[in-house]
DNA sequence: TCGCTATGATATATAACATAACAATGTCGA
DNA sequence: TCGACATTGTTATGTTATATATCATAGCGA
């Protein structure tokens, strides 16, 4: 087919962040879970004790968003929250979500391996310094 | 903050994604475009004569959503459809749309740059093999 | 105490993707 | 040659992840 975009590097990141993604989804779509909420369950299970807000702010996540993410896996018996003060809760992995979330883990740990497999070994030391560098606040570089 | 996900690479290529995709935004909403519409016009303009179907494979981005897609930028006189045979349809760039194409292509080289920019020179050279191969053989197959 | 801010929540909008069906039109093999 | 099949563009519709604006309430700081 030769993309004549597969020289653009952000156009690339897009692709492979897309692809990788719907590998991801194979995996963790056994749990019934979507990635958002395998994220979520990952950082509670983490951090517990964090509140709905803090934990969207460590995800990318709005604060209305989260909303409906939370009660998804409260109802599903997979998050508790517990009133902290009046205003804010903290969340907190259930027996069950705690299961769950040794489950994805084991998942995404399998995901995580089969992303560095697909990189040539002599290039997989660099694969987290280029993307966390791709990720990163603006660089402050000479 | 500290994001206890940030050394999983398919984590952190999401989230550079995100922030990429993000910062091109900024570039080409100037032109009042959004990065699909971007991406076909400058496919269109590299590859004239393309079908609707052919331009949504190349691009990932399924038939029945390639239709509003062209036909908000027919809309504006950047894309025009020339009836090829009975059923498909040749895709090109109109005198506006190809001055469109060049300030967009343009842009993306601005944002190209600001993305190699950030990371360290020692790596930069790694960068797109490494993108490549996370972008997986959907796309070298022919 | 009073005003500002943070939190959780609600309602709503949008972009990007998906699936299913359809008519019209090509293509190919018997 | 012709009939079965595949492709194209299209419509309708649903889902997911975003975004914004607004609200009541609760905590904090001056």
């Amino acid at each position: 087919m030769d993309d004549p975009l597969a020289d653009l590097p952000g156009y690339v990141l897009r692709r492979a962040s897309i692809a990788t993604m719907g590998r991801l989804h194979r995996h963790i779509s056994a749990h019934d879970l979507r990635a958002t909420e395998a994220s979520l369950i990952l950082l509670i299970g983490e951090r517990a004790g964090l509140t709905q807000s803090e934990a969207g702010r460590i995800l990318g996540i709005k604060r209305a968003n989260m909303v409906p993410l939370t009660a998804r896996l409260e109802a599903r018996g997979l998050v508790e929250r517990l009133q902290l003060t009046g205003r804010s809760q903290e969340l907190a992995l259930t027996t069950a979500g705690k299961l769950m979330q040794a489950e994805v883990r084991a998942s995404v740990v399998r995901h995580e391996a089969e992303i560095m497999a697909r990189v040539p070994e002599a290039l997989r030391p660099h694969v987290m310094p280029i993307l966390t560098a791709l990720w990163g606040p603006e660089r402050d570089e000479r």
